[in-house]
DNA sequence: GCCGCTCGATTTGTCCGACAAACCAGCAAA
DNA sequence: TTTGCTGGTTTGTCGGACAAATCGAGCGGC
């Protein structure tokens, strides 16, 4: 009697979306293509329109759909806009440190520079320069340039135009970089020298230098590890609540 | 007039899973904590049942929401088993080419290995040494041993402790290492130079040699390169239909 | 006293139906 | 042709209902 084992069925709304899901992986349903309505999918499944919604939500949630007005829904492939900020979020509740983003950094930031500087295009490095420009302005008025360092970074990965680094890397700088407001105050010098760096890196990618980028980027990551211990932090300590 | 701009307000399930999710944040809910029935919430936010239940789905989706029992769902930390088939799907779906796949993986899989052999511990060794005899076994009996080859990385990744590479490392590890099975048929031999390879960064790990692991485990990666250009394949191709 | 069991209360999954607001398309008027 | 109105469609939300699974508490047996 062990052959008969209680079968394990889905709720009807997991069902929903995984068959919809389906036909997008297999192509039936195409990116851009716009959902039945709620009450036709309900019809065509066999179920109520509240089951479907609810399906509908989880392939909402996935990315899988997005809504194009406040109605229309469409068949979407997700991007890391996406992904990025469930994965943050997952590293964050985990309690991730500094040491584990720095190290999973500092082998990506300098790929990513690299990658860029061999496949730039001028489009890639106006906007390079726009940052830099702002970032400038920023330092000068004496305000924290984070989020102009976090732009820099996904300007870079995005250049690099591999997709499956530009995925992998944006959580870990949406963490990463933040923690530089915990340097800034304690080391006054920090500011000039990431200036320093951002420009050598990107005069390193209108050059097309893809070396030089590479070793640039990755001072400028173990620049961060620097300042970090010089402040007196612990490098085991979480970035949660920054 | 330009003040006053269209509110734009999130509708209610929106509301409810955005308001939940704070809460999980902010530490007020906790990981392991039961979520209130569905009843509950609906009288506390004063919205219908059928409105929360769409917002748990979205949690529940997100990973932010377990279910323990069919019934029972308690907040939890998402962790890489929820994000990294989300986010192979969005590469899948984006066309996502060998060549982006084997550049991450070219950073990200040495990394590992020297970080594990740096760390290991020796329940983890025990389950490299058991995956290399299955890997064996596999392929002394002629099969293929995509599965076990994906299982051999990501048991490198998790011992080398660092989650933000876990995560970063799972997706494309999903969908690089299948690319072996469009190698294997043409290139007999390169089983063994696996096997080979596997053995020498477990024996690297074991004498915890983060220089041996490392330079292993690139040249295992690079040998992945070598062997799909052996076939005659492009690197730029798809590996989306595999 | 402890264990296991039954029975009722709770909770989830699903359904039915309803209605207001937003949206869209087609037609009439300028 | 463009503009504006109108009616039908679709979504968001609500009220309520019920079967099945689960849980808990009390009860009886050992």
């Amino acid at each position: 009697m062990v052959a008969f084992t209680k079968l394990e069925l889905p709720p009807a709304y997991r069902a929903v979306s995984l068959e919809i899901e389906r036909l997008i992986l297999d192509g039936t349903l195409k990116p851009g293509d716009a959902l039945p309505s709620e009450t036709d999918l309900a019809g065509r499944f066999g179920v109520h329109r509240s089951t479907v919604r609810e399906g509908i939500r989880q392939l909402e949630t996935e990315g899988l759909v997005r809504r194009e007005t406040r109605k229309r829904l469409v068949v979407a492939a997700p991007d890391s806009a996406d992904l990025a900020p469930r994965a943050s979020r997952a590293l964050t509740l985990q309690q991730i440190t500094f040491r584990e983003l720095w190290e999973a950094a500092m082998v990506m930031e300098p790929l990513s520079a690299a990658l860029t500087a061999a496949r730039r295009t001028d489009a890639v490095l106006a906007e390079l320069d726009d940052n830099l420009a702002r970032t400038e302005a920023t330092i000068v008025a004496g305000q924290s340039p984070v989020a102009l360092d976090m732009e820099f970074h996904s300007l870079i990965a995005a250049g690099s135009g591999n997709r499956a680094l530009i995925l992998a890397r944006e959580p870990i700088g949406q963490l990463l970089y933040p923690a530089y407001v915990a340097i800034r105050p304690h080391l006054p010098q920090s500011a000039g020298r990431l200036m320093t760096a951002h420009r050598a890196i990107v005069e390193a990618i209108r050059a097309r230098d893809a070396d030089e980028a590479r070793i640039w980027m990755a001072r400028h990551i173990e620049d961060l590890n620097r300042g970090w211990v010089l402040c007196g932090l612990d490098p085991d300590m979480s970035v949660a609540n920054l």
